[in-house]
DNA sequence: CTGAAAGCGCTTACAG
DNA sequence: CTGAAAGCGCTTACAG
């Protein structure tokens, strides 16, 4: 029973007053059968269902949520779609946005397109705009406004720092304090950064969280701590944390510890080291961020930060519903996540 | 100048019925400044575009398209979130996508939920409608039945086999043929199957693939390859080929080659290997399916299957565009793509 | 160069 | 229990 070219095919039917005509009913109760509105006859009912299944008619969703009522449709903003742990966010948002009834709106951001992307979502007409990763500071601080503006609940997941944006964020601070603890307590006094530059605004906070651990220890950042960089391109993480650790290890004096920015950047170094002749942690220590499943096939299995995404994602959720039922807060949200530091066996005692 | 609050905010403003009465004009003028219509007074388009940059003014998109016209966009169903070629795919399909004015929604599949997703599509009104992974056979082809007789264009990317349904697939039987050549030619005769059973539906062309290159040399599956699938649970692909090579270690006599289902696996295996005291590729080879970037970070890096993307992606828009433009074909297409075996360090000559 | 009116496909009071 | 009519926010002939 293949359709395409039976002579009997059911006719296509794109409209509910087709298909009105088609069962000899008036378009308002089709209508009703469609939304399941009480107060019909069963027998009316059924022949609606039976012409609808047949035909396999479609309500037009267009004309359906033009007669107002909520669109149950959320718009998120992906920095990227390339980046795992934002996938998993993305993933794990979009599955309990379903649950509570709520379509998503996928976009995905590039420079200069987010005010694009925020039109679309705005002509659609969103009930929420949720923003997954870091963009561009002054974009997204337009964008906020915008949605302020026009009374549309907002949430940015991950940036950090939005002005009157609703946040829910890893503490990266917390982070990079907590791990760096760890490294000084093995004794580790000179670090390596791979992937975190001393002064840029996008990494401030983790360079925070560096400085306090460091200055518990009555050091100082600058003459503890190096950073290459603006010397290698970051095209591809693995190969980038590949060509910084090379770096490291033409300096006479390498540090023993390396704190990367991401579980990639920790890998392609550790494999330079290797490379090197190097062992780990014997003669350096190395960690990671985001907890990959990779890192425990590592030889060594790699000590690493892991972003916490369920609670994140149910912080997000209980922000955006609270949101959506009450409407907006009156003052900017702010939730900000513990990290919490898994220690496997990339970090050791330091070697001198 | 944030709004919010302040009293001389611009009036909100949510149709052109109300933007017109705002300007001073008719709807029918705004609309044709929305749309660039030509043939109006240079100061009139200006009026109504500086009271749309005021007021931040969208138009309902759900107006819009009721009007007719095609809405521009295009359904992708993916089989989940979390598979990285998976990911790329969709990124480089949607950008491309984008390209061409076309705006996609994307939805996951869960079992039992592709026909809400394809209702919530053809509600939608989208042009097209792609599934990018594998998913339940029967399901999958009665949505493609669905969208043939609703006349609306469709893809399926990389599940094989649905009846009436245009693919465009890579060629995984001459994947895993060429990579059995390659091993067969480095000498080995006994195959450990990492992910890959011997009689599993959505694996079929693998196995013929291997099956056809092992009896070019006279060699039958069921003697020279073993799977241990059953015995293992597949919940995170690492762990899983870890545990499928720790099952072959136990054999009196493991085969000397492993051919894995994706990167994930091979890796989790080589590491149950080099734990067990084996190096790769001395004692035994093992490859793996994606060419991931991790690959080439691993030691030794792995040899792989590249599955090329890129080539896939153009095609499948090839089809889409052609499709779109054309109408629909009469008879279903298929495009195969064809892979390339990157080989690497993770194969070497058999050791007996 | 601009406007009044009809219509897209639904839902929702209001009648009967 | 069912139907005729108005209206959602646009666009598009058709007038002027």
């Amino acid at each position: 029973m293949s359709f395409p070219d039976s002579k009997n095919a059911p006719p296509r039917i794109t409209s509910t007053a087709e298909l009105a005509r088609h069962v000899g009913l008036a378009r308002t109760t089709v209508s009703r059968v469609l939304n399941r509105q009480p107060g019909l006859k069963p027998s009316t009912i059924e022949r609606v269902q039976k012409a609808i299944a047949e035909t396999g008619f479609t309500p037009n969703a267009f004309a359906t949520l033009l007669k107002g009522k909520g669109t149950s449709s959320v718009g998120i903003c992906m920095e990227n779609l390339l980046t795992p742990p934002l996938l998993r966010k993305l993933a794990t948002l979009q599955r309990q946005l379903r649950g509570q009834g709520y379509t998503s709106l996928i976009e995905v951001y590039a420079p200069g397109e987010s005010r694009t992307i925020l039109r679309h979502f705005l002509s659609m007409r969103v009930e929420a705009v949720v923003f997954i990763g870091h963009f561009d500071a002054g974009e997204l601080e337009a964008r906020i406004r915008e949605l302020l503006r026009h009374r549309v609940v907002h949430l940015v997941i991950d940036h950090h720092g939005i002005p009157h944006a609703n946040t829910v964020t890893l503490d990266r601070a917390q982070a990079m304090r907590k791990m760096m603890d760890h490294l000084l307590a093995l004794g580790h006094r000179s670090f390596g950064l791979l992937g975190i530059p001393l002064d840029h605004p996008s990494h401030l906070e983790r360079i925070h969280g560096i400085r306090a651990a460091l200055a518990a220890q009555g050091l100082d950042l600058q003459a503890s701590a190096r950073s290459f960089d603006a010397q290698c391109v970051r095209a591809q993480d693995f190969e980038f944390g590949h060509a910084l650790a090379r770096q490291f290890l033409a300096l006479k004096q390498p540090p023993t510890a390396y704190v990367a920015l991401n579980d990639e950047i920790a890998i392609g170094a550790m494999r330079a080291f290797q490379e090197d002749g190097l062992a780990i942690p014997r003669d350096v220590s190395v960690t990671g961020f985001n907890n990959q499943d990779i890192c425990t096939m590592m030889a060594p299995p790699l000590t690493t930060v892991d972003q916490q995404i369920e609670p994140t994602i149910k912080a997000a959720m209980q922000v955006l519903m609270s949101h959506l039922r009450n409407g907006l807060p009156s003052r900017p949200i702010l939730r900000t996540i513990p990290p919490e530091v898994i220690i496997r066996q990339s970090t050791g005692r330091a070697a001198r």
